[in-house]
Order: C-alpha cells, then structure tokens, then sequence
DNA sequence: TATTGTTATACTCTATAACTATA
DNA sequence: TATAGTTATAGAGTATAACAATA
C-alpha cells in the first residue's frame, strides 16, 4: 500500500505513538490508570510534595487540565491534595501508600510493554532510538 | 527538571510529534493546509483517483472524517470529486492542477522543516531513526 | 495587583448511528 | 441486503475566560 505517507516523519511518530500507547493502554489496565494518569504520578512522584502547576508545568499542560486528573486519582485513592502552609493558595499533592504501590507496579508493566514495542528492533537500535528522540525533545543532553 | 518522564518512550514520542508539527504547521501555512490536509493529498496523488473510503483506509482515519477533509480539499480548489461511472456509489478523488503544483511545493517545505528537526542528530541517526521508526510501524520492510 | 486552584465554557479532532443513493 | 458517501450527533481531550481565596 506504498502512497509515499511512509518516509514521513510526521506519519511515523504517530502511528508509533499510537501502537505504543495500545499495548501501555492494555498492560496498564489491570491498575486502573491509563499513560496519561501514570505520567502524572510520575512526575508527582519525582519531587514531591509538588504543587499542582508545577506538576503540569513539567508535563507541559495546562493547569486546568491538571485539576482533572489530580481528581480522578484522588478518587482513585491514589494521590490526596493539601493545602501548603507556607502558601495558602497552593495545593501540595502528594502520592498516597496505594498510589506509590501502583506507581511501582505500573511503572513495571509500561516498562515491559515498552520493551515488547522495541523488541522488533533489537537491543542497540532501541537504546539508540531512546537517544535519538531524548535529543531531538530535551535539546543536546543524552 | 529531571522527573523521571524523561526515559519513557510515549512521552518522548508524543513531545517529538508535537515539535515537529509545530514546525511543520508554519511551513505549510503559506500554502494554506496542515500537516494532516498534505497527507491526504499524498495519498490522493499516490494512486489516483481513488474513491474517499480507499483514501481513508491508507491514512487509518475514517470514512467520515475523510468526507470532511475532501469537503475542505475541494473547497480550497486543490481536489475535486466526481462519481465513478463504473459503481456511482464511489466518489472519485482526483487533484486538481492546482492541488498537485501545491502538493509539489508543500511536500518540500515539509520536508526542509523535517531536516532541520532532525539537525540536531546528524545525518546518519537521523536516517537510523527513521528506519526504526519505519520497523516498528510498518514491520520488518526498511 | 498577581497567582493558585477551580469552574464554566468552547473548541478541535474523531468516531458512531442513522439517512440516501446506488448496487 | 450491502456498500459509499453524507449528515447529525456525541465523545475525548484540551484550552481560554472568569471567579474565589490568598499573597
């Protein structure tokens, strides 16, 4: 079905992202979270506790959207949000023990599910596609 | 701002396709389209003519979005549709001369926005990425 | 006045369901 | 009955604007 969309770039990364984000999707099921919710987790994780700009800061969305998920998985049981003494304004969310639980474990299962997605291309051409897009998003550094 | 985001692959996939778009967005826009109206003319010219829901099927979209992208192709006089006198169910969607002298030229300034996206990788991972990129999304064929 | 979180709202992109005309 | 295109509609996902509390 050559129609020339093949050596586009554009077309490449989307569809990757797309079949990636099918086999995450499924291996993250089991936890209850989706790709999106575990990169949030993540970041909270990271350098908790995090307001909540910050954590959407470091996603790059915006702070609405941020709202959102710390109210699912506040629902979820898996993050809680308190109000930071030194700045009234600001809500500190942290991850509950579940939600580092489930962090664990999801993290484990996206990992796996990454490594099922890079199997096709073999251990060096994986790692060097990993380099690869780390320099072209975070700018020089490996 | 080390989070920890900075090794999974959805996310690097997902902020690389959003950088090249950005680029790609502004070196489409003197020509009137994006990056998703170029890759349907692609598609268009690549077996020409071919009937809306073919062109659907090779992009991965639906027939009814398609009906909307060949609705604005054709309202900016770049395709046109007529009936096949063979089945008068099918549309037939052909570019116009118009729509091929653009796609010409839109094609190159994609491209050139392509390049300097992947500039900061040199020219051999760059072409080691797309050939992986080609592996995992269209299987074993470079 | 400026900032954080929130809410209400709107916009983009896409798909599902129902309709039409053809087969 | 089935299929191609179309239309109306709905659902994600996200952002912008306005508001309350706090700085």
């Amino acid at each position: 079905m050559s129609s020339g969309l093949e050596d586009r770039l554009g077309y490449l990364l989307k569809h990757a992202q797309l079949r990636l984000a099918e086999l995450t999707g499924a291996a993250l099921a089991p936890y209850g979270i989706d790709g999106r919710e575990l990169a949030v987790l993540i970041v909270l994780a990271g350098h908790q506790p995090v307001s909540q700009q910050q954590a959407a800061g470091a996603l790059g969305i915006d702070r609405t959207t941020m709202v959102a998920f710390v109210d699912t998985l506040e629902a979820k049981g898996l993050v809680n949000r308190r109000a930071d003494e030194r700045d009234r304004r600001r809500n500190l969310v942290a991850l509950t023990e579940h939600g580092a639980e489930t962090l664990d474990r999801a993290v484990r299962a996206s990992d796996e599910a990454q490594q099922r997605f890079l199997a096709p291309l073999g251990p060096a051409a994986a790692r060097e596609l990993i380099v690869a897009l780390q320099t072209l998003v975070l700018g020089a550094g490996a």
